[in-house]
Formats: structure tokens, C-alpha cells, sequence
DNA sequence: CATTCATGTTACTATATGGTGACATATGGA
DNA sequence: TCCATATGTCACCATATAGTAACATGAATG
């Protein structure tokens, strides 16, 4: 989590600032996998997909939810670099970055996709049957 | 418990008054992303990629782990539906099932990844406009 | 300067989870 | 039958995490 930066000069308060830079040389997975395994946080993204939000407009997102809580899932989701703030005045504007999700899309879908395509074939015929016989053995 | 889709085939104009919603549809592979998120379950399911293996063979695997710990892992994949068993004999098969990975590629990633193509484009004109930051401003 | 508003930080609690050893169940072979 | 092997369950502990209330900080506004 870091700290307010001081953004640019206020303009105005209802368009967005500039983007900051997506930071993507993220080579450790681990946290943005623990990042997205909590339901809220996801949503939390979803919602920024939309477009870059403040803090606050994402608290009245979650009403549910204390706004301690909210702040500290984008906590979270900062450290995992899913989401990159940038400081206008006394506004946080919270940008999604999507370079991680994209990083294990590479790294973990893409392989794996050969099995939905291949092995899933074998083991659809082993899924509704009843464990405990010996049938095909070992592949 | 299955939830419904919403299609939009309804297009908004422009923006609307009302605070968008945030689809909050918590479908059921949160499990799926719950499993994912531990870095020894990851492994586990990377070693079932090469092909189907007992429940022994897996643990000698991970020599660093107590045989309990990868039996529970192993609980946690099947109850996520990314580990299929079958038993034969007093050996059990442990098969890897690759089809919630692919719907987390349809549901997520996806829609992320058209993101990412337009967040290159924020980054783009904001490097083209290196002024506005507040970079060294700090008197 | 004082006030207000948006946001962040500091304890704190409850629950979940990873990890382990000891024990239990079932299967195959002597 | 008896025994070894393969696997799963139970009780337990340490840590992590989601969630909260109360308090603190910092910027806009009068």
C-alpha cells in the first residue's frame, strides 16, 4: 500500500486524471492468485473495468461493506498490481491494470488448455463412473 | 447454485444517473479461484498436467510436505472440480480436469484482456504528455 | 485559521487455512 | 489368516485474512 502522492493541479473533480504507467514487470504471480481469491476483490475489479474510480465511489459501491474494509482489499489489490491509484488533491483515483491477469492467462490457461481439449475426452468416461473398477488402468 | 445471465443487448447511450451496478454474480467457481490461490496447489495441479498419478506418487513430489497436507490439497482441488479420482484397486487416480480453468479464461480473462489493449493506450498519451505528473513537483 | 470532507492508519476480533503427527480403514499378497 | 502397503480421517496448532470501530492525516473551502 502506498502512500498519497501529490497530484497534479486540481481542475476539476468529476473527469478523471491521467493514467499512471502500468507498471508490468511482475514476474511473481503469488500475489495477484491471492488477489483474485476473494470474491469482493473480484468484484472489486470488475467494477473498476468500467473505468478509473475514487475510493469513495468505490466504498458506495459495496455498501455492505465498512469502508475501512474496501480500502483495504485495494490494498491488496495495489500490492498485486491490479490496481495502480494516482492522487488528484484529496482524491484516489484507482486504476485497473490488467498486465497480471493477462501474465496468467500466458502462463496458466494457455497450458492448460490442451486438456480441455485432449485429456477431457478421457476423463469425461471416468467422471459419471462409479470409482472402484478396473476399467482402461492407468493412461 | 447457478445465477443468471444478463445480456445486454440493451445499450446505454451515455452515462447514467444512476450508480452503476456492480454485477456481483458470485458463480460457483469461487472454489476454483480459492484452490488456485495456494502456490502448492498450483504445483500439484502443474504435476497432474503431465498425466494422471496416484495419490503416493504425488506426495513423493513434495518431499517437503507431510503425505496429510497433499491428501487435504488434493481435497481441496477435487472439491473445486480441477481434480477428478477414481480408485483402482487400493490405489486412487488422481486426474486433473482442466474445464474451470477454461471457464475462468471465458469469464475473466476475456473481458480483462480487452482492457489491457486500451490501458496501453492510456499509457501511451500519457507518455506523451510527461508535463502534467508530479514527479519532482514537490517543493 | 478553522472547518469539512475524502481518505488512510491503528488496534482488535473472528474465522479460515496451511501444516503436522497420531490413528483408522481398506486392499493385496504371504 | 496375518501382515505390509496405500490411502484417508481426527485432533491440534500457527498463521493469515476478512471485517470492524475508533482515530489520524491531508486537502479543499469558508
Amino acid at each position: 500500500m502506498r502512500r498519497l502522492k501529490r497530484g497534479d493541479e486540481a481542475e476539476r473533480a468529476s473527469a478523471p486524471p491521467d493514467p499512471p504507467e502500468v507498471d508490468a514487470d511482475e514476474d511473481d504471480l503469488g500475489p495477484v492468485w491471492k488477489a483474485l481469491a476473494d470474491p469482493t476483490r473480484r468484484r472489486l475489479l470488475d467494477a473498476l473495468r468500467a473505468g478509473p474510480q475514487t475510493t469513495g465511489a468505490l466504498c458506495a459501491l459495496f455498501p455492505k461493506l465498512a469502508r475501512v474494509t474496501v480500502i483495504k482489499h485495494l490494498g491488496v489489490l495495489e500490492d498485486a498490481d491490479l490496481v495502480v491509484v494516482r492522487a488528484r488533491g484529496r482524491e484516489r483515483w484507482n486504476y485497473l491494470n490488467a498486465v497480471p491477469i493477462q501474465r496468467i492467462a500466458e502462463r496458466w490457461i494457455g497450458p492448460f488448455e490442451a486438456h480441455w481439449a485432449s485429456a477431457l475426452l478421457s476423463l469425461k468416461s471416468h467422471v459419471e463412473r462409479p470409482a472402484e473398477s478396473d476399467a482402461g488402468g492407468r493412461p
